[in-house]
Parts: C-alpha cells; sequence; structure tokens
RNA sequence: GGCGUGGUUCCCGAGCGGCCAAAGGGAGCAGACUGUAAAUCUGCCGGAGUAUUCCUUCGAAGGUUCGAAUCCUUCCCGCGCCA
C-alpha cells in the first residue's frame, strides 16, 4: 500500500492555505514530488517549547498544518527541545528567560504530547528529544557550529536588532539558542521544518547549517502568529490573553465570545476547519449585514469547543451561554457555598473564594455597583442571613455564586 | 580597566529633600451604552480601616536629616564611549 496518496501539487496547494512564507517553494515542490515518485515520505520537523507547558489555540494554527502533513503520509518529528529550553528563546522577548530545570523540562513535556495528542496522531508521531544529541556535543563541536555562523547575520534577527537599538542586555547564550535550535535540523535530517512566523530566524538556520554541513537544506513554512483575545498581542499565557485546550467547556465558549468581531474573521481563517470558501462567503455575508457577528461568533466558538472536548458540547455551551446572558438565568453549575446564618461578611466571602484579593478591591466594586444581590445592587457590607434560603451573589458580570445559608 | 549614564509601583515613564503611595500613558477592573464585540464616556487601580489615619514600596545595605524615591557611602546590575 502506498504511503503518500496524494499529488504533490495537491499537497503544496493545501499546505498554502493560511500559510505566511514557503522558503523556497520550488524547493518544497520538488522534495513533494520526488517523496510521491518514489512514495518515501518526508522528514517534518516541528520544535516545542518545552518552557510553557500549556498549548492553547495558537500553537493550534501550526500543530494543524502538521496534522495536515501527518495525514499525507509524511514523518513528523515532534521535537522536544528538552535541550534548549535550558537556554531559553529569546524570540519575541524582550528579556531573557528563566531557565528550566531538568524535572520541569520533562514534566512539562509530558503535558505538552499530552496536549498534542488532540490534534496529532501520536501513533505516527515520533517524539524526539534534543539532548539526545545536544547533550553529547562537545566544546570543539560547540564551536565548529559557532563557526559557521557569523555574528551580524545573527543580530540580524529582529529581536535582537530591537533589543540591540534599545539598549537593552543581550547575552552570548542567546545565541547560541539559535545555532542549537539550527544544528537539530542536521541531526534529524529534517526536509520541511514548521513554525510561527516569529521563528522564521531559527528555521532559517536550520537550513543554514544543514548546507554548512554539507546535507540537503530543509524547506520552511512559516504560520502566522494568532493574536490573544485582546486582538493586539500575540496569544501568549503571560500575557493572559490565551485559550487554552485545557480550558473548560465554559471558559473556552466564554473566551472565543469576548474576542472583537475583526478579531473573529482571523481566528476563522486560521482555527476553523471550515473549507476556504465557506469561510469567504461567511466573512462576505457578515460585511453585508446578512449575517449577524455576533452569530457567527457563536458558531465558530462551538466548532471550536466541540473539537477539543466532546462532540455535543459546543451546542450545549451555546445553550449555557444564551441561558445565562441572553436570558439572564442563572446557570445550574455555578460555585454553591454553605454559608452560616446570621451575619455574613461579604467582603470576607469573597476574599474565601478568591473573588477579590483586597478588601480594597470589593469596596470599590460595591461602591461601583458591581455587586449583585438576587440581582439587585447591593451596597451593604455585611448582610443578615436567615437559614434555609439561598441567594445569588454576583460581583461583576462574570463572578457568579451561589450561597445555601445553613 | 577608565570615563559617562541609568536601575521608580503589572509594563512604559515623570519625579530629584517635606504638598509622594509617587504625574502621564498602557494594561487591568467596574459602571453607562451594547451583541460578555469594538469604539466612546465615567470611576477605580499597594495593603489595613467607616475615617482626618497607619503600614509596606522607588536595585541592595548602611548613613546624614525633625523628615529621603530624592543627599552621602559601599555594593550589585544594565547601557554607551574609550582601552
Amino acid at each position: 500500500m502506498r504511503k503518500i496518496k496524494v499529488s504533490a501539487e495537491e499537497q503544496l496547494k493545501e499546505l498554502k492555505r493560511g500559510a505566511v512564507d514557503i522558503i523556497p517553494e520550488e524547493e518544497l515542490l520538488k522534495k513533494l514530488q520526488k517523496s510521491y515518485n518514489e512514495d518515501k515520505p518526508l522528514v517534518i520537523k516541528f520544535g516545542a517549547d518545552p518552557s510553557r507547558p500549556d498549548i492553547h489555540l495558537g500553537h493550534t494554527v501550526v500543530l494543524q498544518k502538521l496534522k495536515l502533513l501527518q495525514d499525507f503520509g509524511h514523518d513528523i518529528h515532534f521535537l522536544i527541545g528538552d535541550f534548549t529550553a535550558r537556554i531559553g528563546d529569546p524570540s519575541g522577548k524582550s528579556k531573557t528567560r528563566p531557565i528550566l530545570t531538568d524535572e520541569e523540562v520533562i514534566a512539562n513535556a509530558k503535558t505538552y504530547s499530552q496536549q498534542v495528542s488532540k490534534i496529532l496522531d501520536m501513533e505516527k508521531t515520533k517524539v524526539v528529544f534534543n539532548n539526545d544529541w545536544l547533550g553529547n556535543l562537545t566544546p570543539i563541536d560547540m564551536i565548529k557550529i559557532m563557526a559557521k555562523v557569523t555574528i551580524s547575520s545573527v543580530l540580524e534577527r529582529d529581536d535582537f536588532t530591537k533589543r540591540f537599538k534599545a539598549q537593552e542586555a543581550i547575552y552570548m547564550h542567546e545565541f547560541a539558542y539559535p545555532l542549537m535550535q539550527g544544528y537539530d535540523s542536521v541531526a534529524i535530517d529534517a526536509d520541511l521544518e514548521l513554525g510561527g512566523t516569529d521563528q522564521t530566524f531559527n528555521l532559517l538556520m536550520g537550513r543554514h547549517l544543514q548546507k554548512a554541513f554539507e546535507k540537503e537544506p530543509q524547506c520552511i513554512l512559516t504560520m502566522p502568529i494568532l493574536e490573544g483575545t485582546d486582538g493586539v498581542q500575540k496569544m501568549s499565557k503571560s500575557l493572559d490573553n490565551y485559550i487554552s485546550l485545557e480550558d473548560t467547556p465554559t471558559d473556552m465558549f466564554g473566551k472565543m465570545m469576548s474576542i472583537s468581531d475583526d478579531l473573529m474573521v482571523k481566528y476563522y481563517e486560521l482555527l476553523s476547519r471550515r473549507p476556504a470558501a465557506e469561510i469567504d462567503s461567511l466573512v462576505s455575508d457578515i460585511k453585508s449585514n446578512k449575517k449577524h457577528p455576533m452569530d457567527a461568533k457563536k458558531e465558530l466558538a462551538v466548532e471550536i469547543v466541540n473539537y477539543y472536548h466532546p462532540a455535543g458540547t459546543g451546542e450545549d455551551e451555546r445553550k449555557k451561554f444564551e441561558d445565562r446572558f441572553a436570558k439572564n438565568k442563572i446557570p445550574d453549575d455555578i460555585l454553591t457555598v454553605d454559608v452560616a446564618a446570621g451575619e455574613f461578611k461579604v467582603l470576607d466571602f469573597f476574599r474565601d473564594i478568591e473573588f477579590i484579593q483586597s478588601n480594597g478591591e470589593g469596596r470599590r466594586l460595591i461602591k461601583q455597583n458591581a455587586f449583585k444581590f438576587d440581582g439587585k445592587a447591593c451596597k451593604e457590607e455585611t448582610l443578615n442571613l436567615e437559614s434555609g434560603n439561598e441567594h445569588i451573589l454576583k460581583l461583576g458580570k462574570l463572578r457568579m455564586a451561589k450561597i445555601v445559608v445553613k
């Protein structure tokens, strides 16, 4: 039975969808043709940085492309950068990252591949650790690698340029990062490497080093960086604008609904699995007012939730969402706490359940009419509760709890 | 190694002996308006207290002073120029 069933031209067409760059395109086509003719899968490299174990929707943009390649029959090398994590990738960071301990790296790597299994078929995925070869390099080997790359070429990298101009510190070990990552391509004989556009430099370094070590150079394919829910900065855990694959269905749906209309269009293009033509017509319907943007957003939220949670969850969440926000119903799965009858200190309670960090914050919210007791704004810090009653306490739009008075 | 310059609250950035919990902007939170959208407007935005009050904070440690983010000493770190 053939491993590669789809023609090279067809593969390339699908790969190009949504991609920012394929460098160089003709070369990739040739590789694909050769692979098709000889029925020999290409070695696809994808490097994961285990310093941040939580995978969010931003990562899935590239992972989906990887899945596509996997379905075409190619060999995915899922490379865990356990060695490079100890250096810390300076990409897109104005500050040096903390260096992780071995235990952290291993634990992170585990959670990482677990989450990736929601997208890739792990049976067919080769998981490799770059410490296996990088960890064995001698100082001489390192120097030989360094001898292939000029300082000015590394300084050209976007974030180094910025930091250099801004007179910020750049440390020697940060220069090592792209070199090591590039050497990974040499070690595994990658044919094609995928990454976000912020990785372009590192990916090209792989190509450069392969040439320098007289191997066939890899092609690279870059995908756009997905903005986070704020719509401005790239999705990242540290900016707290991310939608995690581990989010509960309710959170995931809610976060999807909180994005702006403009961002929704981008999310459709990069995250939806619907055919391109369908998305195009949807976008034009929104522009011509045939379709309400909120409905389109709900549909996307349903699609995404369904993908990362059991089928049907998305529709359930949609109903819950509509009940809660359009019909103002109280969801039945909210936090419920038993409290004693009599004097009830509102601030203490909210602090206990971590709705607020300090009493000051709570007072401020009360003053600003954010505290609703059974649906009515309440200005009291101390309440008197009778046993047997139940009450709904809200703090702003999102924080909501039920108390049962015993 | 020498000279210069800088380290301020989540981020950027003013302050340069008391009027400083510290301007301004961003982020965040809340209210109005909405579609839990954007935009806009308003308020809040170190901690404790009802409060005129107190406590902790301006790289670190000491010191001067009635009083220091602001002055002095030492140390740590960044950046630039020279070597």
